[in-house]
DNA sequence: TAGCGGAGTGAATCATACG
DNA sequence: GCGTATGATTCACTCCGCT
């Protein structure tokens, strides 16, 4: 991070907002490292409309169906390289970014979000529960798209609400394959008559798992093909800031429309199930200052075996000293071990984890 | 296709045999245009970091082979392009290929069968029905693997069993994402000490499938990394020939005794067993991110007593938090509670159990 | 013998705060 | 920036031994 002075001021980052325009241009013009998370739903289409640039301008001999093909991936490249090189810059160093695609687009996207640096961290699998068959029986019916998951960079501290995500699946870790039904019902947008308005609506469902997932509430949230404005609906409902940016009036109107009938929920509500690593840490000492435990009292482990509370907050057992962990990883011949659930001490008779003396002093320190 | 007299005579294709050495060098001296289908499983280039414990501090036993380590992106794609050009030499006009792998590589292998001109049909997620767990709760549970299925060329009158993977399926077509358990138990293959003698096996039943789905009797199937011979054991019992090449020696003889002991199967004898549909389980969850319940709204037990519905599906009231199950069991001080029958909703000044929406989200799940 | 409980294990890019 | 210390973290299934 330098601070030296740029040759432009930098630009306020917009929010809550539909920007009009080519993704491309108008991410140029937002700051650097201004963002969350993007959620991108690029178009996979190889019918190259005015949007995506050639990288060069030679006249294709349409006769030779290789090369015409190689040339349109090569500008389906160039489009994704671009607008991926300009997310990049737009995001924060701890952000990530979500891209759905299929088959004809992801492998492109996936690969160059690697020679780009990003860093993968899942792939996952959007199965569809009511897809569309294949009415010719020619191939399998295409039944799922798949969305990658990256951070800006490896080694990024990304946003991952590990129990939050447990919560929503019953209480057990979500897997990379998520199934969600197709947007259709009351939730498919139509227009004037009564047609599809988006023709690839994705479900709010998709945007509510992946909100809930990787952001946090006040995270800004930016989509660079907004359509309809799935993402800023979720994301606005959920609490987090959306920018969306968008090519199309038609799509831009009905986006409009649908983000003003959105309510915030209440914060009660928006609160998540919060995983352990979030809570103050507690020296195993202070138990010992606080004459929770007293020096010289013997904490016993599961297999009977027994340590001498010492002043300091260190164990000793035989002729092995340390922290409650390191003598419960020795004793166990392990590379590690949570003395918190390792050590137990006596009352009453009864045998008590000591974590249980923890969670009672954070209770008295107001968390 | 030029037609000119070749410099050196077409060698004869060998058959149901596993042939030594890399597999570009030994593709190079096998005939044009002379397999119907290659089934691959490339090294991932996993790029671990350091190792792996489970919570009880056993250590995982990961694929750190040295083949599956590439210096970079760039020797990696090196290696796809060389292999995969000479996999579409191979082939006949009408073949097919199928590659599986994960986001570490199945991208960059995507992007290069494109370049190269082969015409994707499918990809197809194998959604594995017993994953390792993501242990340390940093990412999703990786869940699934990616295959990818490609004709030679666009417009390749390929082999279809549209009908036989319906009959695979209870009479249903067949989706692009496959439910099949890990390759463990009695079929997976240990050495002389009890270890997995192949750190990656495939499960047959993959195989079974495809092989059903996208080959004929009497075809020929190559697979160019052939480990220890899953693709040759299912294609000699389902009466095709095969081809394997493999590089390491301790894998050929485990593949070689393998396909000793398989027996083609008779022509009548090709039914499947397949797995009863069990009845699909909904996270709570689930009703409120497809918006059935909202976040914020009140459910109330039969005394009356009230929870709020959070983003996550967890439910809060007064000081407790946790799953509909959860909650309820201590709001009645029980040791356990079915939170779908405690709690209600209010509809139309209705009370309705939350049950209520989980049949119709099976329902509309088609299940 | 059937059933139950504990141990073992699988293609995994698997931590972070603090000094 | 780097080394050290803390301490958080798992699902489905198979096999084996015991009752």
């Amino acid at each position: 991070m330098t601070t030296k002075t740029k040759s432009k001021a930098a630009p306020a980052l917009p929010r809550n907002t539909i920007l009009a325009g080519d993704c491309i241009e108008v991410m140029r013009a937002l700051p650097d490292a201004s963002v969350d998370l993007i959620f991108a739903d690029p178009p996979y289409n190889l019918q190259l409309k005015g949007s995506l640039h050639r990288p060069n301008n030679t006249l294709v001999d349409a006769c030779d169906d290789a090369w015409d093909q190689f040339d349109s991936f090569a500008a389906y490249d160039a489009f994704t390289k671009a607008w991926l090189a300009e997310a990049k810059r737009l995001l924060k160093p701890d952000g990530a970014i979500w891209v759905i695609g299929s088959y004809h687009n992801i492998f492109r996207v996936g690969a160059e979000l690697q020679n780009q640096g990003y860093w993968i961290l899942n792939d996952v699998i959007w199965r569809k529960a009511n897809p569309m068959p294949n009415f010719r029986g020619m191939r399998l019916t295409n039944a799922h798209e798949t969305m990658i998951w990256a951070t800006r960079t490896d080694g990024a501290k990304y946003t991952f609400n590990y129990e939050a995500l447990k919560s929503l699946n019953e209480g057990v870790q979500m897997r990379s394959d998520w199934v969600i039904p197709i947007c259709n019902g009351g939730e498919r947008l139509k227009d004037e008559k009564g047609d599809k308005a988006h023709p690839t609506q994705k479900p709010e469902a998709l945007l509510h798992r992946i909100l809930v997932g990787t952001t946090n509430p006040g995270d800004v949230v930016l989509d660079p093909f907004f359509g309809t404005g799935t993402t800023g609906a979720v994301a606005k409902m959920l609490g987090r800031d959306w920018i969306g940016i968008e090519r199309e009036e038609s799509y831009r109107q009905i986006a409009e429309a649908r983000l003003g009938d959105v309510r915030r929920l209440d914060s009660g509500a928006l609160q998540v199930a919060t995983s352990k690593r979030q809570e103050v840490r507690v020296p195993f000492g202070q138990l010992v200052e606080r004459g929770m435990l007293r020096p010289g009292e013997m904490l016993v482990n599961a297999r009977g075996q027994s340590a001498k509370v010492r002043v300091d907050g260190t164990l000793i057992a035989d002729d092995v000293k340390g922290s409650i962990h390191q003598v419960g990883a020795k004793l166990e011949g392990a590379p590690s071990c949570n003395g918190w659930t390792y050590w137990h001490f006596r009352r009453d008779g009864q045998t008590v984890p000591i974590d249980v003396l923890r969670q009672q002093l954070r209770a008295e320190m107001g968390n």
